[in-house]
DNA sequence: GCCAGCC
DNA sequence: GGCTGGCAACGCGTG
DNA sequence: CACGCG
């Protein structure tokens, strides 16, 4: 994929390049495609940079070449996603300007079953960062008790992630229904937080956003860039690695393509630990 | 970044 | 030819 | 009932 602009700066903090970032996922080829091969993408594209207006797109425009793979997914309305095929599919979005790459939990060639549960945790406004990293170790105990594996990263904005790999057996409609159970058992355990996006919350009231695993809902890939100044990363870690983290800021565009040289991917078993959906007695 | 619609 | 606006859409809460 | 927004 060669790209038109490569010197373009898209990043103002640093003045990292779209050439950059592309070089970056080609960096991350290996592990990114091992996670995010076979989902719906979407994205999230800044033609004028980070700090310009940016826009969700969905969509594979009529214009993309032949190659892009897209599937119809005719629920509600006609729509063409793009799959996720070769780094090429991410790079040519990349030329596009797309800076977040956000999937849908469904996988080719059914489309029909979901491969994780997703709690994003989102803290208010001017929380430090080791509070909601302390509050996802908290909470990890909590999700683990229903007989998930749990898989952690930062979000690369504020917040951070936390993924349950699951045999892709059930849909987005019982998937949400059970991360709903685990939501009510966190806020049991941990009261003061909420599951409401519209909740009014206090400084020290974080948000389990569970609404991520309704139908069609996307977030955050592993291994994409986020849409802020310092170019950072939505880095798979592993528990400790992501114990130690201080700031989202340790891992960027310029960061990250070393330490994964140094440390591997840490989700790189996140297939084998699929589980059955607690909800799933009589299956 | 690219297109369609409008001036 | 140059400028501008769209490029998502669920489920609930408010006026 | 039509929008506004997270």
């Amino acid at each position: 994929m060669e790209l038109t602009h490569p010197d373009k700066v898209l990043f103002e903090d640093g003045r990292v390049t779209k050439g950059e970032l592309a070089a970056f996922f080609e960096a991350v080829r290996e592990p990114l495609l091992r996670f995010a091969r076979g989902h719906v993408v979407f994205v999230k594209r800044y033609p004028e940079g980070t700090g310009g207006k940016g826009f969700f797109q969905k969509n594979l425009p009529e214009y993309a070449p032949e190659w892009m793979k897209a599937v119809d997914l005719g629920k509600w309305k006609k729509a063409r996603y793009t799959i996720v095929e070769e780094l090429d599919t991410i790079l040519w979005w990349v030329n596009q300007d797309a800076i977040e790459f956000h999937l849908v939990p469904l996988r080719a060639p059914d489309f029909k079953y979901v491969r994780y549960m997703v709690f994003d945790l989102d803290p208010p406004e001017g929380m430090p960062f080791a509070e909601v990293r302390d509050f996802a170790l908290a909470i990890r105990p909590v999700i683990e008790s229903f007989g998930y594996a749990t898989c952690v990263k930062p979000s690369g904005k504020r917040g951070a992630h936390i993924y349950c790999p699951l045999e892709p057996r059930w849909t987005a409609e019982e998937v949400f229904a059970a991360a709903k159970e685990v939501g009510e058992a966190i806020l049991e355990r941990f009261p003061g937080h909420t599951l409401d996006p519209r909740a009014e919350r206090g400084p020290h009231s974080i948000l389990v956003d569970i609404l991520r695993n309704h139908p069609f809902q996307s977030a955050v890939m592993p291994w994409s860039t986020r849409a802020v100044p310092e170019a950072t990363v939505s880095l798979p870690l592993t528990w400790e690695s992501f114990g130690k983290m201080e700031s989202p800021k340790e891992f960027t565009v310029r960061t990250v393509p070393s330490w994964y040289a140094r440390h591997g991917d840490a989700w790189a078993d996140f297939a084998e630990k699929a589980g059955p959906l607690h909800t799933s007695g009589k299956r």
